[in-house]
DNA sequence: CATTTTTCCGTGATAATGTCACATTTGGAA
DNA sequence: TTCCAAATGTGACATTATCACGGAAAAATG
């Protein structure tokens, strides 16, 4: 299958655990807008991503997101995995942005090998703590930045991400990535129109001066 | 010294293992007020809290501060770590709020003992993921929950703290410890006070009706 | 291809919170 | 007692969020 170059510890494995980890993991293949992960459902486990994109987000109870992170080739979840983690009292859903093939190994399992295993352990030890750091970043962008900042920021990310500077994402996503509400979206992307910096038409936003962009980002 | 007691890996460690915390750790007595640790400085390594309180915030470029996490008798501090975790880029200050008394084992031991002990591993694992589900609560917090609802929790909360109705506290601090600004804070118990749920005087907040307070926060 | 439906966007009014620039008060120190 | 630094009070304004719509563009439908 493939997914052994995928996981950093498997050749610290035993064999015995190798065999458990081939006999069990899922390959799933899903398309864009699949739901993969809510807290409702049972837990995922670990999942491991061969290509594609995943965007992990909480949920208000009236209904407003936030991304809490996105994944990419090669990247490996615990948010799905929460239920490992004794105290991880919070609910994240995790759905592809784009078409996504990827692996899962069931939680229990999963939860084995940490146990039993240090590299395992250690390797999600140094996975959580790079998310927590994450989080981090994301909290002082949210108290400390103001919102046009973030805006320029995320529309810079984006195009590098697509690698194109004409975006097809709606102000209502965006607003879902941000945490905010659709109109303050539209407002200050017309407001960076008008200052010339992009060119807004129903569904794509084209970057048309970079530079101010990103000087703007600060 | 009676450390031991404040480790729950302690008795999963090797003789070796626990001869050599014995002979590096270090006690300190700090008073009210006193930075413990901030990022500039070396790194501090893991805190173990005999007695007392601690506070973990972060600043602002321009000075605003939020309170990450609170740690009080037998709580353990990774934070003061984070440079034994790789991929932890985030500067957090530690401040005494009382009076402390705490262990710490410097951060070239603790991160030997995460490499080679399972059962350090595991702990730090799963304090890890708590600390993580609670940055995750706090940002739900700010994200969702109105000003006065938030407020109303902290000085619940703080009361609960202190075991007392009169809190001994300053606008400025709550702000601190709210991410806002201290008129904010201000103009939010003038409401309270008009509402009857507090009495103000300088430097003291008085709880007189808890159960509204209660209601408030939700 | 014409009509209907859905999605997406635009906008004014209002509320909540943050920022700034001060004035005023208060409790304790000198 | 007087003075002073800390704490609080307040008006004006900026930013962001909320609400309630209406209109325009694409997509689905017959």
């Amino acid at each position: 299958m493939g997914f052994e170059s995928y996981l950093p510890f498997w050749d610290k494995l035993t064999v015995h655990q190798q065999q458990m980890v081939s006999n069990v993991i899922e390959h799933r293949q899903v398309s864009k807008g699949t739901h993969i992960h809510d807290s409702s459902a049972e837990c995922l486990g670990l999942v491991i991503i061969r290509s594609g994109q995943l965007r992990a987000y909480i949920l208000s109870e009236d209904g407003r997101e936030i991304t809490i992170s996105r994944l990419f080739d090669h990247d490996i979840s615990l948010l799905s995995a929460s239920c490992v983690m004794p105290d991880m009292q919070f609910n994240v859903m995790i759905e592809a942005e784009k078409d996504t093939e990827f692996w899962s190994i069931p939680a229990c399992l999963f939860k084995n090998l940490v146990d039993e295993s240090l590299a395992v352990s250690n390797y999600s030890r140094n996975l959580l703590s790079s998310n927590f750091s994450d989080l981090m970043w994301l909290m002082e962008q949210i108290m400390w930045r103001s919102f046009d900042r973030r805006l320029a920021a995320f529309l810079l990310e984006e195009s590098r991400l697509e690698d194109t500077p004409v975006l097809k994402i709606t102000h209502e996503k965006i607003a879902a990535h941000m945490g905010t509400a659709r109109e303050v979206v539209t407002r200050m992307l017309r407001y960076f129109q008008s200052e010339g910096m992009v060119k807004l038409t129903r569904g794509t936003i084209e970057i048309t001066n970079e530079d101010k962009l990103e000087a703007l980002q600060g």
